[in-house]
RNA sequence: GGGUCUAUGGCGCAGCCAGGUAGCGCACCGGACUUUUAAUCCGGUUGUCGAGGGUCCGAAUCCCUCUAGACCCGCCA
């Protein structure tokens, strides 16, 4: 492919923006506002991966204002989902008896938010805060209480049969030929999913449930055996998800949503749904792999091996972020911390591109590298190149420097001549690998192996450290002693290392014992004697 | 049953979505420096890009078939 075929950016996210305007352009709407929405989970705590269905939806509102049009993300908190599960690490709150209950109707257990959805969706917009993403928020509670669906739900479930056997069609589930795709919440004991709705009625434009026991995950939920009608514009209550989006969609206008392939069946029904049945063209789509964790199992929120944004960025910049969900979307990712160096590393490397200092050969490359590094920093880049300090250099340093780190580790790197003065920017990067090194860094005890004349090496060693007189080459004593005691210093040097810092390498020893500080080696060594 | 992804030096991966010299890290080898370990610096080796076919002037990259592995869906969201 030849240059000026080059979209926007040259990255996906142009592709994409450039698709889906095409696209609405065949079909003849209106663009004047392209709106482009994430759901967020409200169940449990949420993880990178659910930032990344909002990061990239902004991604693409960011594309197509490039392109010349209005756009604008809706982040949907989905909490009126009911809690299935305890998520791990919350089985202390008493949260058994709520389980089938609307997220948005349980008590926040932490008693910060005014629910334990609202809790969980907070977790996620402070992720997007913190990185810098603009959304404009939307509660599914509130939604369905302003009867924002009544049109669609009405349509919806006149449709039922139709839809039932749509959906047999075209993922093999028969449920919803037997029951409506509505699941109110029962007025008697607030659960959802149990209270089943058998009949529509639809000049009252009321749902008749009964709620009974129903099987969630292994478990059964009791129901209260109330029976009862629901009012689609009024009371609580949600369509299923197979249709909902479909209703969502057309209620808000939504031209464009992102989804993962765990969810691809809903989406392909509700994509029949908004066209066939509420008749608004479906939007856009763009499909992603699920992050999965190191093992390659999917992360899940009710398992314990949770990515979120905030333990991110406790050791990576908002940047890291941004980078690793904008770099690209295909293909299933195994993700995890150790990623994190080299991202930091990546988005210096990507900077130099942009300002220059990186020659890339070819055209396409380049410009896709840079497009890349603007949407990074979200369409604003910034005037000047920052310091580019090797953030794996600062992680060891850190691991050196657990005193007094900043000022240290700052010392180094002054010394070392990777920067001319201490900035701002430095010391946050040095907070960030500081976090790294402490959590990271396996301080395998090692039993480190000490026979006899080691240990009384050691000893020796730990005597000349402990006293007064300088020694003006600690490098050399060691040395010496390991000799003079008839161990082999290449053995004498490793037992150090490990003892020291837990690696059977390091720096040159001598001059990295006077940077800890001898007496403070002293105390570590005489451990082992 | 349905679907998706992955396969690239010894190991871990990038490059593929928009075809144009196959790259990076680790490991390995050599050299420099250090009285000696290590670190550091410089240089170097390593590949039928899973298999087969197709398109093309040109394929790791696009299309089809196959093989192997992983994951997701078939509760709910």
């Amino acid at each position: 492919m030849t240059e000026q075929e080059i979209i926007g950016k040259g990255t996906w996210i142009d592709k994409l923006a450039s698709e889906l305007l095409e696209r609405e352009k065949a079909l003849g709407r209106n663009i004047d506002l392209l709106r482009v929405e994430s759901g967020l989970g409200a169940s449990g705590i949420p993880h990178i991966g659910s930032l990344g269905d909002a990061v990239r939806a902004y991604g693409v509102k960011l594309a197509l204002e490039n392109l010349g049009c209005k756009s604008e993300l809706i982040a949907y908190s989905d909490d009126l989902d009911g809690l299935r599960k305890i998520p791990e690490g919350m089985q202390e709150f008493g949260l058994e008896e709520h389980i089938a209950k609307p997220v948005s109707l349980i008590p926040d257990p932490y008693g910060c938010h005014d629910s334990y959805g609202m809790h969980m969706s907070s977790i996620l917009l402070d992720g997007l805060d913190r990185v810098g993403i603009k959304y404009e928020f939307r509660r599914a509670v509130d939604t369905y209480k302003q009867g924002l669906l009544k049109e669609q739900i009405h349509a919806i479930l006149q449709n039922s049969a139709k839809i039932g056997d749509k959906i047999s069609e075209l993922v093999g589930q028969e449920k919803y030929q037997k029951y409506l795709p509505y699941f109110p919440v029962c007025a008697n004991c607030n659960r959802l999913y149990t209270a089943e709705a058998t009949e529509y009625i639809a000049d009252e434009r009321k749902v008749k449930y009964t709620c009974h026991d129903t099987e969630i995950g292994s478990k059964t939920v009791k129901g209260c055996g109330h029976t009862g009608e629901a009012d689609i514009g009024k009371d609580l209550g949600k369509l299923a998800w197979k249709v909902e989006f479909a209703a969502r969609w057309k209620a808000f206008d939504i031209r464009f949503e992102a989804y993962g392939k765990d969810i691809m069946d809903s989406v392909k029904v509700n994509d029949w749904v908004a066209d066939e049945i509420l008749e608004f063209p479906h939007p856009h789509h763009v499909k992603y792999e699920m992050f999965l964790d190191k093992g390659g199992k999917k992360i899940s929120k009710s398992l314990g091996n949770v990515i979120t944004a905030q333990k991110w960025l406790e050791f990576g910049s908002p940047k890291s972020i941004l980078l690793l969900l904008y770099k690209r979307i295909t293909g299933a990712r195994e993700l995890g911390f150790d990623d994190i160096p080299g991202l930091m590393a990546e988005y210096n490397e990507l900077e130099d591109i942009y300002f220059g200092r990186i020659k890339v050969d070819n055209q396409a490359k380049l410009t896709k590298s840079k497009g890349l590094y603007e949407y990074v920093n979200l369409l604003n880049p910034p005037k000047q190149p920052s310091t580019h300090v090797n953030y794996r250099l600062v992680v060891e340093l850190a691991k050196i420097f657990k005193e007094n780190r900043s000022e240290r580790v700052m010392k180094k790197l002054l010394d070392y001549g990777v920067i001319k003065n201490p900035e701002p920017e430095v010391e946050k990067l040095i907070e960030l690998a500081g976090n790294y090194s402490n959590e990271f860094d396996e301080q395998e005890k090692t039993h480190v192996d000490l026979d006899d004349a080691a240990k009384k090496a050691l000893k020796l060693l730990v005597e000349a450290l402990e006293g007064d007189e300088e020694l003006e080459d600690i490098q050399n004593t060691i040395y010496q002693i390991a000799k003079s005691n008839d161990v082999e210093p290449k053995d004498f040097f490793k037992i150090l290392y490990q003892i020291i810092l837990g690696t059977s390498r390091g720096p040159k020893i001598g001059p990295f014992i006077s940077d800890i500080g001898r007496k403070q080696v002293a105390k570590t060594l005489s451990e082992y004697v």
